[in-house]
DNA sequence: TAATAATTGTGAGGTATGTCACAACTTAGG
DNA sequence: CCTAAGTTGTGACATACCTCACAATTATTA
């Protein structure tokens, strides 16, 4: 069942009972996506994080040029929204588009601020994957520092060989900061 | 006093009694480090994380061919260390390292999971200043999926244009991800 | 199944940035 | 106050990467 899978994913962090996992299920709802179709649109209001159950998302900030950049992937088990937008409850500087047809749990940034402040173990819990994604931002910004585009695209493969087979390399070429072309000519 | 900067600081989240503050400062210590002196050190334990109080640091990951790599600066009311040992209570990949003479309040992982699982206010404060901190990361891998150097340079000018009055430029462009030289060809 | 869209590889030439070298200048410490 | 260490600017050359163009292949969808 789609519920069992948030609630294992939130049980590796903090213990539920049986009333507070009805609790905490019932501040969320599921939505389904299809391919190519946009959760966030940049520009517009940021109601809602995503818990994906099922599909392969893709964050997408896109430059006064018009160009996109991809800021960050999102998959099984993941959490994604503009987090900008959502704590401060602006609205997104990016988007957030479905390369695959997608299943999410969204929690309303209302529902929240409820579960944080009435659950202090919602709010553990969040600190954890709050923790978890700064550290994993980091990482991503040493790789920006230490390495050139074909080691970026080397660690990815190796970090994320799932991900490599899902996803064009037009769209990988964004998410490492090269052009198609260059990523074209690594693949050794 | 100090420790007033450290509960103003909390103070702007949540809020605290009297008792409440004695308690949550009973949990840290002062320390005074020089310039030039290192905090953490990569490959040792890190136990601690910093409230700097006064001073600036900067958080440098050394490449194999010993190249220095800034990923953070730290200066007055930040949160500083190296996050995925601190929480993972591994060894440091990187070191946090004194630009001027500083004073920090040091928080062990032990007292921050004591406050954590003790005080639900202090589980939200930290979730606050993770989601913040997280966020800020994004942002700075948007500059480099987004901006040259020169660019890089002109948006940490309007962002912090304190810090460079403060930082050598050397420092700043091993922080902005390009070569000192390159950086001196500016400066407009 | 046909038609259209999306993905991928590759060449040619341009540009941003890196590296090495050296000199002028500023700061810190004995 | 003097000396050593650190900081900064600049030239010359190397290179990683970008952009534009085009063709071949592979998905999508009507």
């Amino acid at each position: 069942l789609m519920e069992q899978i948030l609630v294992s994913h939130i049980e590796k962090s903090i213990t539920l009972s049986e009333d507070e996992i009805t609790y905490v299920l019932s501040h969320f709802r599921t939505e389904k996506f299809k391919k190519k179709e946009s959760i966030i649109q940049a520009g517009s209001r940021v109601n809602d994080c995503y818990f994906i159950i099922k599909g392969l998302l893709k964050l997408v900030y896109t430059d006064k040029n018009g160009k996109p950049h991809l800021v960050s992937f999102a998959m099984e088990e993941w959490w994604e929204s503009d987090f900008s937008a959502y704590f401060s409850q602006t609205s997104a500087k990016m988007s957030l588009q479905c390369i695959e047809d997608t299943i999410v749990f969204s929690l309303s940034f209302k529902n929240y601020q409820k579960l944080v402040t009435e659950m202090p173990k919602m709010s553990y819990f969040f600190l954890e994957k709050s923790n978890a994604g700064h550290c994993a931002a980091q990482n991503r910004i040493l790789s920006f520092l230490t390495a050139n585009a074909q080691e970026r695209y080397e660690q990815l493969l190796q970090q994320q060989p799932l991900l490599l087979q899902r996803v064009p390399k037009t769209i990988l070429a964004s998410y490492l900061g090269v052009s198609r072309e260059t990523l074209s000519r690594f693949s050794f």
